[in-house]
DNA sequence: GATGAATGAGCATTCATTCAT
DNA sequence: CATGAATGAATGCTCATTCAT
């Protein structure tokens, strides 16, 4: 059989897995529902994959490109004023939400499901997720840098309370009924909560 | 009197679910697991509670309970200033910290294992999320009316978004070594978010 | 439970897995034929043995104590003349002929179906037959020693070649309709054999 | 022309099969080893044998031809003294030891795995041995009824008692270090216990 | 004729739950 | 009231066999 026939299969079941562990959660999903799923028979699975751990981490690391791919932007050094960042950081969350909303099944994978399958997957997914927070960063350390941001700021701390607010934004956009409408006000409640904070002028 | 050692037990039944929970996960640990833990024999276990859900269930009223507690203050309306706010703040983010700190299990079980059980139990931790977010706006709602908060703030998407961030530092904590001092620095950092911005002035 | 109930009981499993696997062969052989044999729910079984490995490693221990107790006699050193050492032979002869009619389901599990296994199992097989075959070699050796026996005898082969006399009467006692005559058929024969040979006088 | 070649592949996914099942047992043995084995795909295994079963049988067959060849000798009316006999009797040794040393594979799969397959093997393989028995019968019959063999000799079940013996060298031939010597040794003590008994004159 | 992708029967094992003691 | 022995539903996984290419 051609690789390429191969990869494709392969991809097939894992986007039925993705969607199956979306819905049931890992540990309520069987095999036999990925695989009835890609109208496969269930021996079918183990052809592409060795069991059933192994493809939640082929699921994940689908999701870490994903998010990879949401993330790529002009890089951390681009911005050079706050308003230059403040773009920045709309365009990026405006990615982020837009995965959020049409790879919708990535959330409930990643954010909720993934921590509750053994230790080792949990050490992945926090790793993952302080490689995010680590990513933040060097935005927020290029603004410190720069002078355009805070020079007290706790660069560590604030990009990961910023991640936790836009996981929350994830969860969030779960129940999204108006997409573009909710993503749009997520951004900018967020944008505004970095720049402007809570508090009246 | 047999009321009393009956609810005692119970206690200590539900202590040790919420340690073999955290340990393990939700999944991986079994009702064996518990009673062992309590020194009894695992068919006791049933006389205290109806299965295995049903003791998560009594866990998480247990940890909402205790959350609840450390957000105990002096009410959303009895600032009037932005400082009596950040204050406020300030003193309910180290309460929360010092429990996630102190009652270290209630994070793994609370947000991290309780959303891959079923849809019902996901609904549940979902709802109090709602419901802590919902509170946290009517303090934002407060600051709003009384003018010391932005007249613009989205205080729906922001308290969501604050609580957000809020639950990155539940999860941080797990591995906080020195705890005082990271506690203080979340509480520091999180502050300086939401009234500072990351701006520079 | 008492321990005398829970000992009975695995005797009990033990002695179903016997019958079973001596029927239908290890492999063919389901934990829930075992099950069935003794009445018991199959989850049963695991209560009292890991898995269906170490309960074969249990069968073939018990079938070892009983070729063991047949083979408990006067000891390698009781004889010394031939005319002892042969009714020693014989004695012995019958002890275990006997136990291969009345123990039957012992000779296809330990001399046929446990070789089959897997490598640790047959090292576990062929480790039993060199320890039998190292018992018969004393017995000769006591008979060389004493002069009894002859001199230029190649003790450590013939011994493993009496074993594999009396391992080929064992196959051939599974068929055997009157056990008695043929036993000591068996038995006259293979000590003629050993003491007189098959050539004319 | 054509025939030649798949009789060729034929009995070259033959001689795979009887070193797989030699190595890893019947059970443990996977078509996919076997295919594996001959560098052909496994499906291309059922263009040659019906199942895997069936192969079992044609590697027996082929096993106990080898056994035949090395079993033909003068025949059993050849001999007219002990001495010719036992002349006879160490060819014949030696002709089956130098089978079991240099088709080593055969005795894994015709004394040790076969008899665990299933009640249909089990009955081929003892009759397969009862034949071999009864060959070697023909040898005792021929000195009983020329004289020079004990008339009192229990030919049919000496005949299995010798054959035993035999296969327990088979067995230990598969260590056998120093072929050549250990060889003789074998042959050397199971014709001595033969012709000369064990006891001294 | 050769191949290996697809298949599903079959089985060992786990563990929440029940209930007799 | 406490216990743990008994249970079987549920499921992950293997592998012999088939058949379309």
């Amino acid at each position: 059989m051609k690789q390429e026939r191969i990869d494709q299969k392969r991809q097939q079941i894992l986007g039925a897995a993705l969607k199956v562990f979306a819905e049931l959660g890992y540990h309520n999903a069987g095999i036999a529902d990925i695989a009835r799923e890609v109208g496969a028979g269930h021996g079918t699975f183990y052809r592409y994959f060795a069991n059933k751990r192994d493809i939640l981490d082929h699921v994940l690391t689908y999701a870490a490109e994903r998010i990879g791919a949401a993330l790529a932007d002009t890089g951390p050094t681009a911005s050079n004023t706050v308003e230059e960042y403040r773009t920045q950081v709309e365009r990026i969350g405006h990615a982020l939400f837009d995965l959020f909303v049409t790879d919708r099944q990535i959330v409930p994978v990643f954010f909720m499901q993934s921590m509750s399958v053994d230790a080792e997957m949990t050490e992945r997914i926090l790793a993952m997720n302080d490689a995010l927070a680590a990513l933040t960063e060097t935005y927020l350390r290029n603004g410190v840098d720069k002078g355009f941001l805070r020079t007290d700021l706790d660069t560590a701390v604030t990009a990961k309370a910023v991640n936790g607010a836009i996981t929350a934004g994830a969860i969030a956009a779960l129940r999204f009924t108006d997409s573009a409408a909710e993503r749009d006000r997520w951004v900018r409640a967020v944008t505004a909560l970095m720049f402007d904070g809570v508090a009246a002028r």
